[in-house]
DNA sequence: TGCCTATTTGGTCAAACCGCCAAATAGTGT
DNA sequence: ACACTATTTGGCGGTTTGACCAAATAGGCA
Protein backbone atom coordinates (compact mmCIF):
# COMPACT_ATOMS: atom_id res chain seq x y z
CA UNK A 1 0.00 0.00 0.00
CA UNK A 2 1.57 3.26 -1.36
CA UNK A 3 1.82 6.51 0.58
CA UNK A 4 -1.14 8.03 -1.04
CA UNK A 5 -3.78 4.76 -1.03
CA UNK A 6 -3.29 4.83 2.58
CA UNK A 7 -3.82 8.64 3.40
CA UNK A 8 -7.10 7.75 1.21
CA UNK A 9 -8.33 4.63 3.23
CA UNK A 10 -7.23 7.11 6.26
CA UNK A 11 -9.59 9.50 5.02
CA UNK A 12 -12.34 6.59 4.34
CA UNK A 13 -11.59 5.57 7.60
CA UNK A 14 -12.10 8.32 9.66
CA UNK A 15 -15.56 8.86 8.11
CA UNK A 16 -16.64 5.65 8.94
CA UNK A 17 -15.84 5.65 12.10
CA UNK A 18 -17.62 8.72 13.06
CA UNK A 19 -20.52 6.53 11.82
CA UNK A 20 -19.43 3.51 13.80
CA UNK A 21 -21.68 4.54 16.80
CA UNK A 22 -25.31 3.61 17.66
CA UNK A 23 -25.93 6.48 19.07
CA UNK A 24 -24.35 8.58 16.59
CA UNK A 25 -26.58 6.57 13.90
CA UNK A 26 -29.44 7.83 15.80
CA UNK A 27 -28.59 11.08 15.41
CA UNK A 28 -28.07 11.29 11.71
CA UNK A 29 -31.26 9.49 11.35
CA UNK A 30 -33.11 11.82 13.18
CA UNK A 31 -31.57 14.41 11.79
CA UNK A 32 -32.84 13.34 7.93
CA UNK A 33 -36.02 14.48 9.84
CA UNK A 34 -35.48 17.62 10.38
CA UNK A 35 -32.98 19.98 12.23
CA UNK A 36 -32.77 18.95 16.26
CA UNK A 37 -30.70 21.14 19.06
CA UNK A 38 -28.58 19.37 21.80
CA UNK A 39 -31.20 19.19 24.38
CA UNK A 40 -33.65 17.41 22.08
CA UNK A 41 -31.50 15.12 20.92
CA UNK A 42 -30.11 14.53 24.55
CA UNK A 43 -33.54 13.91 25.73
CA UNK A 44 -34.37 11.21 22.71
CA UNK A 45 -30.70 9.51 23.67
CA UNK A 46 -31.49 9.68 27.27
CA UNK A 47 -27.62 10.09 28.14
CA UNK A 48 -25.95 12.75 29.52
CA UNK A 49 -26.00 16.18 27.92
CA UNK A 50 -21.98 16.64 27.37
CA UNK A 51 -21.81 12.56 25.47
CA UNK A 52 -24.27 13.82 23.39
CA UNK A 53 -22.55 17.02 22.70
CA UNK A 54 -19.53 15.22 22.01
CA UNK A 55 -20.92 12.62 19.67
CA UNK A 56 -22.37 15.60 17.65
CA UNK A 57 -18.88 17.23 17.43
CA UNK A 58 -17.49 13.51 16.32
CA UNK A 59 -20.37 13.93 13.51
CA UNK A 60 -19.32 17.44 12.81
CA UNK A 61 -15.02 17.17 12.16
CA UNK A 62 -16.25 13.88 9.78
CA UNK A 63 -18.37 16.72 7.90
CA UNK A 64 -21.51 14.55 8.20
CA UNK A 65 -23.51 17.42 9.98
CA UNK A 66 -23.18 21.43 10.96
CA UNK A 67 -24.20 23.39 13.76
CA UNK A 68 -26.49 26.10 13.26
CA UNK A 69 -26.50 28.59 16.40
CA UNK A 70 -29.82 30.33 16.52
CA UNK A 71 -29.78 32.13 20.09
CA UNK A 72 -29.39 30.15 22.90
CA UNK A 73 -29.53 26.59 20.98
CA UNK A 74 -27.52 25.00 19.14
CA UNK A 75 -29.39 23.51 15.84
CA UNK A 76 -27.83 20.45 14.04
CA UNK A 77 -28.33 19.30 10.30
CA UNK A 78 -27.05 16.83 7.93
CA UNK A 79 -24.50 18.39 5.84
CA UNK A 80 -24.43 15.15 3.27
CA UNK A 81 -28.00 13.61 3.15
CA UNK A 82 -26.41 10.83 0.69
CA UNK A 83 -25.15 8.82 4.03
CA UNK A 84 -28.64 7.55 4.30
CA UNK A 85 -28.44 5.96 1.14
CA UNK A 86 -25.56 4.25 2.54
CA UNK A 87 -28.20 2.49 5.47
CA UNK A 88 -29.68 0.54 2.30
CA UNK A 89 -26.62 -1.30 2.01
CA UNK A 90 -26.17 -1.97 5.27
CA UNK A 91 -29.35 -3.31 5.62
CA UNK A 92 -28.36 -5.98 2.55
CA UNK A 93 -24.99 -6.47 4.75
CA UNK A 94 -27.57 -7.84 7.49
CA UNK A 95 -30.18 -9.64 5.60
CA UNK A 96 -27.17 -11.06 4.20
CA UNK A 97 -25.93 -11.95 7.63
CA UNK A 98 -29.25 -13.42 9.00
CA UNK A 99 -29.22 -16.17 5.70
CA UNK A 100 -25.90 -17.49 7.27
CA UNK B 1 -34.79 5.63 22.22
CA UNK B 2 -36.53 2.39 22.82
CA UNK B 3 -34.84 -1.49 22.31
CA UNK B 4 -35.68 -2.10 19.19
CA UNK B 5 -33.95 1.06 17.69
CA UNK B 6 -31.05 0.52 19.76
CA UNK B 7 -30.46 -3.29 18.72
CA UNK B 8 -30.76 -1.84 15.10
CA UNK B 9 -28.14 1.12 15.27
CA UNK B 10 -25.97 -1.32 17.21
CA UNK B 11 -26.30 -3.64 14.85
CA UNK B 12 -25.73 -1.14 11.85
CA UNK B 13 -22.71 0.71 13.94
CA UNK B 14 -21.12 -2.76 14.42
CA UNK B 15 -21.03 -3.37 10.42
CA UNK B 16 -19.32 0.11 10.31
CA UNK B 17 -16.63 -0.15 12.72
CA UNK B 18 -15.38 -3.25 10.82
CA UNK B 19 -14.85 -0.71 7.98
CA UNK B 20 -13.70 2.08 10.10
CA UNK B 21 -9.58 1.41 9.31
CA UNK B 22 -7.42 2.17 6.89
CA UNK B 23 -6.46 -1.40 6.33
CA UNK B 24 -9.85 -3.47 6.04
CA UNK B 25 -10.93 -0.54 3.80
CA UNK B 26 -8.10 -1.70 1.67
CA UNK B 27 -9.21 -5.11 2.20
CA UNK B 28 -12.50 -4.79 0.96
CA UNK B 29 -11.10 -2.87 -2.30
CA UNK B 30 -8.83 -5.00 -2.89
CA UNK B 31 -11.28 -8.19 -2.66
CA UNK B 32 -13.09 -6.08 -4.82
CA UNK B 33 -10.59 -7.04 -7.99
CA UNK B 34 -10.37 -10.34 -7.50
CA UNK B 35 -10.37 -13.18 -4.24
CA UNK B 36 -6.90 -12.96 -2.42
CA UNK B 37 -5.04 -15.45 0.61
CA UNK B 38 -3.78 -14.58 3.56
CA UNK B 39 -0.09 -14.32 3.03
CA UNK B 40 -0.86 -12.06 -0.76
CA UNK B 41 -2.52 -9.83 1.79
CA UNK B 42 0.06 -9.55 3.85
CA UNK B 43 2.60 -8.83 1.42
CA UNK B 44 0.39 -5.55 0.24
CA UNK B 45 -0.20 -4.29 3.13
CA UNK B 46 3.01 -4.74 5.36
CA UNK B 47 2.20 -5.52 8.25
CA UNK B 48 2.73 -8.77 10.24
CA UNK B 49 0.55 -11.27 9.50
CA UNK B 50 -1.63 -12.38 12.61
CA UNK B 51 -2.44 -8.37 12.24
CA UNK B 52 -3.75 -9.36 8.75
CA UNK B 53 -5.62 -12.47 9.81
CA UNK B 54 -7.27 -10.84 12.96
CA UNK B 55 -8.57 -7.74 10.65
CA UNK B 56 -9.95 -10.09 8.26
CA UNK B 57 -11.68 -12.04 11.04
CA UNK B 58 -13.33 -8.16 12.15
CA UNK B 59 -14.55 -7.95 8.33
CA UNK B 60 -16.12 -11.70 8.29
CA UNK B 61 -17.88 -11.44 11.00
CA UNK B 62 -19.50 -8.22 10.07
CA UNK B 63 -20.41 -10.31 7.17
CA UNK B 64 -18.89 -8.17 4.89
CA UNK B 65 -16.50 -11.06 3.59
CA UNK B 66 -16.26 -14.51 3.77
CA UNK B 67 -13.56 -17.57 3.73
CA UNK B 68 -12.84 -20.28 1.29
CA UNK B 69 -10.14 -23.05 2.21
CA UNK B 70 -8.03 -24.10 -0.64
CA UNK B 71 -5.85 -26.73 0.44
CA UNK B 72 -2.85 -24.48 2.16
CA UNK B 73 -4.17 -21.37 1.91
CA UNK B 74 -7.36 -19.14 2.84
CA UNK B 75 -8.72 -17.09 0.22
CA UNK B 76 -11.39 -14.26 0.76
CA UNK B 77 -13.68 -12.73 -0.93
CA UNK B 78 -16.36 -10.27 -0.92
CA UNK B 79 -19.62 -11.88 0.76
CA UNK B 80 -21.82 -8.12 0.00
CA UNK B 81 -20.21 -5.95 -2.69
CA UNK B 82 -22.61 -3.44 -2.63
CA UNK B 83 -20.27 -2.48 0.63
CA UNK B 84 -17.95 -0.85 -2.06
CA UNK B 85 -20.84 1.15 -3.68
CA UNK B 86 -20.59 3.36 0.13
CA UNK B 87 -17.54 4.38 -0.78
CA UNK B 88 -18.92 7.07 -3.45
CA UNK B 89 -20.57 8.12 -1.09
CA UNK B 90 -17.96 8.51 1.32
CA UNK B 91 -16.02 10.44 -1.52
CA UNK B 92 -18.98 12.75 -1.42
CA UNK B 93 -18.46 13.50 1.90
CA UNK B 94 -15.12 13.88 1.68
CA UNK B 95 -15.23 16.34 -1.46
CA UNK B 96 -18.00 18.24 0.18
CA UNK B 97 -15.51 18.67 3.22
CA UNK B 98 -12.69 20.20 0.92
CA UNK B 99 -15.06 23.24 -0.26
CA UNK B 100 -15.71 24.33 3.28
C1' DT C 1 -25.06 43.11 36.64
C1' DG C 2 -27.06 38.81 37.97
C1' DC C 3 -29.77 34.69 36.94
C1' DC C 4 -31.23 31.07 34.07
C1' DT C 5 -30.82 27.83 30.24
C1' DA C 6 -28.00 25.59 26.63
C1' DT C 7 -23.72 23.87 25.23
C1' DT C 8 -18.89 22.78 25.37
C1' DT C 9 -14.62 21.46 27.58
C1' DG C 10 -11.51 19.05 30.82
C1' DG C 11 -10.68 15.20 33.73
C1' DT C 12 -11.02 10.45 35.24
C1' DC C 13 -11.79 5.62 34.67
C1' DA C 14 -12.90 1.24 32.45
C1' DA C 15 -13.32 -1.03 28.21
C1' DA C 16 -12.05 -1.73 23.49
C1' DC C 17 -8.68 -1.45 19.76
C1' DC C 18 -4.34 -2.42 17.36
C1' DG C 19 0.30 -3.50 16.76
C1' DC C 20 3.82 -7.18 17.29
C1' DC C 21 5.73 -11.58 19.03
C1' DA C 22 5.40 -16.36 20.23
C1' DA C 23 2.95 -20.49 20.16
C1' DA C 24 -0.65 -23.45 18.40
C1' DT C 25 -3.16 -25.39 14.49
C1' DA C 26 -3.91 -27.14 9.77
C1' DG C 27 -2.58 -28.87 5.29
C1' DT C 28 0.97 -30.65 1.87
C1' DG C 29 4.58 -33.50 0.52
C1' DT C 30 8.75 -36.68 1.58
C1' DA D 1 6.66 -39.24 11.54
C1' DC D 2 9.09 -35.12 9.90
C1' DA D 3 9.71 -30.81 7.64
C1' DC D 4 7.72 -26.92 5.55
C1' DT D 5 4.25 -23.36 4.56
C1' DA D 6 -0.06 -20.87 5.69
C1' DT D 7 -3.10 -19.28 9.07
C1' DT D 8 -5.08 -18.49 13.56
C1' DT D 9 -4.90 -17.71 18.49
C1' DG D 10 -3.24 -15.88 22.97
C1' DG D 11 -1.02 -12.45 25.32
C1' DC D 12 1.33 -8.12 26.30
C1' DG D 13 1.83 -2.98 26.07
C1' DG D 14 0.37 1.49 24.22
C1' DT D 15 -3.35 4.21 22.34
C1' DT D 16 -8.12 5.43 21.71
C1' DT D 17 -12.95 5.44 22.93
C1' DG D 18 -16.97 6.50 25.53
C1' DA D 19 -19.41 7.21 29.75
C1' DC D 20 -20.17 10.42 33.53
C1' DC D 21 -19.30 14.50 36.56
C1' DA D 22 -17.81 19.10 37.33
C1' DA D 23 -16.51 23.40 35.66
C1' DA D 24 -16.25 26.83 32.02
C1' DT D 25 -18.51 29.36 28.29
C1' DA D 26 -22.27 31.75 25.70
C1' DG D 27 -26.82 33.81 24.99
C1' DG D 28 -31.31 35.74 26.65
C1' DC D 29 -33.74 38.43 29.81
C1' DA D 30 -35.12 41.03 34.18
Amino acid sequence: MNFADKRKYEELAHINKALAHATRLFIVNKLDEKDYCVKELTEMIGADISTVSKHLTVLKNAGIIKDDKQGNCVYYKLQTPCVLSMFNCLANVIKSNQNR
